[in-house]
DNA sequence: CGAATGTATCAACGTTTCTTGATTAATACC
DNA sequence: GGTATTAATCAAGAAACGTTGATACATTCG
């Protein structure tokens, strides 16, 4: 009944990705690596981060797939994942009010 | 193009898009706003959720500038802002790497 | 081998966020 | 006026989140 109006994507998934978006720490991380792949030691430099909390950090943009890691002896490469950031891109068009959508709202009559 | 790296906008207040983007029965407050305006009895029963629940969670997204509300009778309508979504959307454009922004990684030595 | 280095993980704690139920405020209807 | 109705706010507790310092693990170097 209250039907979706139109192919909205996976909730919680969404959220995920928000939620993995929603720290300052973790945009100033993806910030640096915009610039292309950057190793742990850099970013703790960059960002004047304790280890552990940079780490924490990344397994959390990890696990919400918008970085990867690459391991080169001792050291972790990290990388965006560009589709993940697109996803989110197209989350915000879907999320937009688009005229083609039902009117549901009859003005002047609310809640039945 | 001017470009050099690439204006990072402001991380605070992109957390606070993310974080209020970052729950999903607030995602789907948006989803059935995306249809146009509507009020909180109407949100209340598309979406199953208890009034003081909602009404914090709309509280959330009207103080992240992601929505509106306009006060008619005793009822309260709200509605999407498209900016805001706009605003949301040109940051994961900005989080993209870009090809032309500083290449910092030097291969194969990290860490000085 | 042992020591040093880079990173992940864990445990503990404080903070923030979310939910629930009760209360309050404002409007409408009788 | 009194009584519904709609929605915001508050207080309390539960759950999730972020920080810190300690520990563990793997790799490199001597």
């Amino acid at each position: 009944m209250t039907t979706t109006i139109s192919p909205l994507p996976d909730l919680s998934r969404a959220s995920t990705l928000f939620q993995a978006l929603s720290d300052p720490t973790r945009l100033s991380i993806l910030a640096m690596l915009r610039g292309g792949e950057q190793c742990v030691c850099d970013l703790q430099a960059g960002l004047d981060a304790a280890q552990s909390r940079l780490s924490f950090h990344l397994r959390v943009l990890r696990e919400a797939g918008l970085v990867v890691d690459r391991k080169e002896g001792r050291w972790s490469y990290y990388s965006i994942v560009p589709e993940a950031l697109t996803e989110v891109h197209d989350l915000t068009v879907d999320l937009q009010p688009s005229a083609r959508s039902l009117p549901v709202h009859r003005a002047g009559s609310c809640c039945g």
